[in-house]
DNA sequence: GTTATTTTTCATAAAATACTGAAAATACCA
DNA sequence: TGGTATTTTCAGTATTTTATGAAAAATAAC
């Protein structure tokens, strides 16, 4: 046991880790853990993949591989292509990380942020019937919060539609 | 009934509505939703309250009011008070919208980002063993998603140190 | 020390979420 | 039209997460 690995077992161990690992991590981010092991499979394979080769590398079920899929398809993070004369369809990721980073930060602001803004807009409407210390200062937080996330989301939209060559050098110089 | 609510009515209702609705972004934000709505109350709470004024408003138990006011407290988002010739504990939330905002970063910084370097690291040193064509890309992948989360958390641990009158105009004004 | 109040823990219950396996639907081909 | 490959759906099951409530531990007051 425990001999040397030769150097296709040494990468294939080393992606097995990762693809364990980074489910793990998805997990703590509040992600389906089968679904981020999908994706650190399809960022680190060299080609294409199949449904079936997904299921037999993660060991999981058809109508588990499809889902998360179709998931990672939905999030923009996965696209699936057809080889001509072939009719299974294949996945795979968006490899390169700028664009990945752009294409999380438009889905959660779609997903995450937008609804946060309607039902602070909401609650502010709401309020507006009330007076007196305590309602003011109801509606000054409610403002408050519904300002900084507007204004979030502001940044994060200027952020991810630009190069990466042009935002980085910027905010590393301006945030010493 | 449908009479016109009287002021304070409405406060109180404006409130609930967005305790509840908080909750339910917290939910879609990965965060338990009882926490998300006692940290919804707390910050809109014009005093400190009592683990069991929580367990009154939300109708919840004491064991889960205790967790969840526990792990707010972890983040550091909500601090116990004591007041003098008192024994109960009071809670009360950071209300300044920009400090929440740090305390959060920080918090997802070291819980979030950090151990996905530290996996990240590991891989590249596994991998280190693998030749071939197959093996560099998945070594540069590996290393741009490092790279990337590195950049990344030092961009993040500079905004969080910073102050709000001092980040935003510079955001806005270079993300034109 | 005894009692009263408050906090913490923990086993169990309930709810939410993810996964499986198999059947149904669809697309393609001869 | 029937046969085969592939995708999609879904009811049932398993797993994980969150909540409960009661009991134990800690703390303060007497």
């Amino acid at each position: 046991m425990s001999e040397k690995l030769s150097s296709s077992e040494a990468l294939s161990a080393a992606r097995d880790e990762f693809v364990t690992q980074w489910g793990a991590i998805g997990s703590a981010w509040g992600i389906n853990r089968t679904m981020a092991q999908i994706h650190a499979l399809l960022i680190t394979s060299p080609r294409a993949l199949t449904t079936d080769e997904v299921m037999e590398e993660l060991k999981i079920s058809r109508g588990n591989a499809h889902g998360n899929l179709r998931e990672l398809v939905a999030w923009g993070l996965v696209r699936s292509v057809v080889r001509k004369g072939e009719r299974k369809e294949y996945f795979e990721a968006e490899k390169e990380v700028w664009k990945m980073f752009c294409t999380i930060i438009n889905e959660r602001r779609r997903r995450e942020i937008k609804p946060a803004m309607e039902v602070l807009a909401e609650c502010a409407q709401r309020a507006k019937g009330a007076r007196g210390a305590e309602a003011d200062a109801f509606i000054r937080q409610i403002r408050a919060l519904g300002d900084f996330l507007s204004m979030a989301d502001n940044v994060l939209s200027k952020v991810a539609s630009s190069r990466e060559s042009s935002v980085l050098p910027l905010a590393l110089k301006f945030l010493k």
